[in-house]
DNA sequence: ACAATATATCCGAATATTCGGATGAGTCAA
DNA sequence: TTGACTCATCCGAATATTCGGATATATTGT
């Protein structure tokens, strides 16, 4: 119960929200989220290791970037969950200007740098 | 997006939560709550209010007695989520617990009143 | 109107969460 | 090894949440 809870707060903030709604896309980095949300770097860092820690995403490291990625293997066991929430989370204005910032700074990073 | 996120705030707690698990079984006024929940009844009026303006139950005035239920109608929009992680609830030991100690009151209940 | 019961709200104290700048740790290329 | 770069963590200050006793409100029966 008081794990199910955990699960849950970690879901009870806008910009964990704005997140995980940017991970439905694919998998990406920090760098990356950095930019779309439009926020310092050590907040984006901290909601991604929260949203990690309750089972919602899982990181890997490529070099010298960290991609983030949504958790769909069983620790997720609600999956369902964030399949249901999928469709409330894509039609939130945030997360579609949020998409739109992302898109247009991938075409600046077609170098491979992050700013 | 902050609705949203109000949402699932209100799910990010175990006394919620079992509150919830509790209603599913049908619907219970505030004196059967406390009973089961075993805690002070400021804390689980408290609760209540805060599922009902999250859209996750609603209460009707039977006499002195408040009901609260399930939010099944549209305003749940999120039915699905209750029902997809109602099988997770339902699993935990609080769960269990909580409904023992819920039937046994409601036995001493049969006169009415709710001590 | 009054008393009894059930519920909601108020209150301050304790605790938890959030933020973002600063700093630490890891990675790679030169 | 040095420097550039990405990301994680630390830190104190601001804000929010939680708790339960006390109190207010509501409803019913007398």
């Amino acid at each position: 119960m008081e794990t199910l809870a955990t699960r849950f707060k970690a879901l009870g903030d806008p910009t964990r929200l704005r997140l995980l709604a940017l991970l439905r896309g694919g998998e990406l980095c920090v760098c990356d989220l950095t930019a779309a949300l439009e926020l310092p770097q050590s907040t984006v860092s901290r909601h991604l290791a929260l949203l990690k820690s309750a089972g919602w995403i899982r990181g890997r490291r490529g070099g010298v970037w960290t991609y983030y990625s949504l958790e769909d293997g069983p620790a997720a066991s609600g999956a369902d969950v964030l399949q249901g929430i999928g469709g409330m989370l894509a039609a939130t204005p945030e997360s579609s200007r949020d998409r739109e910032v992302l898109e247009a700074y991938l075409k600046t990073k077609a170098d491979g740098r992050c700013d």
